[in-house]
DNA sequence: AACTCTGCCAACCGCACCGTT
DNA sequence: CAACGGTGCGGTTGGCAGAGT
């Protein structure tokens, strides 16, 4: 079309000048529509580069560098648990973007995890009292929380507490709020996330029973604190329940 | 020193979902 | 209710750097 400018957008790797522009436009103005952040801060990109590269770059509170050990194991917990949810997984490590995690999960932790997987498959499984075991996974699952009542709730609610952020117990108390799935998952009365625990490939979320979660010696009524809450996290880990809302 | 191979990381792409019109 | 735009997510790719030959 002579005569007509088509707009290209640039793409490729980022200059710092385009970081620059971009990480002060987003610090005095928000981000709002993505798009609009392109135009505005001067930048020959479209919205959703600008969102990519303020997500897993620019972002305050990034963690550069290599993973630690925790953190391995966190991924690889969570992996097993989750499959390929990378921005779930990237919830629990503050720090870390889902862009991050799984490139370090192709990079690293899947030849590890085939070395990892053998070794334990050699170990009895751990029945630890303190622990909710999930049968049918090697890693033991804390409960660290049961809510009753929560809000609209009259049941009494597991929190999975790795797979919550700290900020939805800081900032947000309202469990609908958090996420739209949770009153989804309730099973057997008891809020789980979604869609991750199936005993075997053969079985979909909705046949898994609490039950199917639990073993022995637990019994959720018996736990269930004055405070509506119960902390099954080993004493290393544990918070005290008034910072958790603070 | 030159070349090839490999691993890592940043970024792109396509799709799905959601809210708005 | 369909169309559209914005956003989020997971898979994939391209390029660079370091290791190996």
């Amino acid at each position: 079309m002579a005569g007509t400018v088509m707009k290209k957008h640039k793409k490729g790797l980022w200059s710092p000048d385009e970081d620059q522009k971009l990480r002060n436009y987003v610090l005095k103005h928000g981000h709002g529509c993505w798009s609009s952040v392109a135009i505005n801060a001067g930048l020959q990109r479209n919205g959703k580069s600008c969102r990519l590269r303020w997500i897993n770059y620019l972002r305050p509170g990034l963690k550069r560098g290599a993973f630690s050990v925790a953190e391995e194991e966190t991924v690889l917990s969570l992996h097993r648990i989750l499959g390929n949810k990378w921005s779930q997984i990237a919830q629990h490590l503050p720090g870390r973007t889902d862009n991050e995690i799984k490139n370090y999960w192709h990079s690293c932790l899947k030849k590890r995890r085939v070395v990892k997987m053998s070794e334990t498959e050699a170990q009895t499984t751990k029945n630890d009292h303190k622990y909710g075991e999930i049968r049918g996974l090697e890693s033991s699952i804390s409960f660290q929380h049961i809510e009753r009542s929560a809000q609209n709730c009259s049941f009494p609610k597991v929190l999975f507490a790795e797979w919550l952020s700290f900020d939805h117990f800081k900032n947000d108390n309202n469990l609908d709020n958090h996420s739209s799935s949770l009153e989804d998952n309730l099973v057997d009365g008891l809020l789980v996330d979604e869609g991750t625990f199936c005993s075997g490939p053969d079985r979909k979320w909705d046949e898994v029973s609490v039950d199917d979660m639990l073993l022995p010696p637990f019994k959720l009524e018996d736990e269930i604190l004055e405070s509506g809450l119960i902390d099954y996290f080993p004493g290393e880990f544990c918070m005290d329940h008034g910072d958790m809302y603070a």
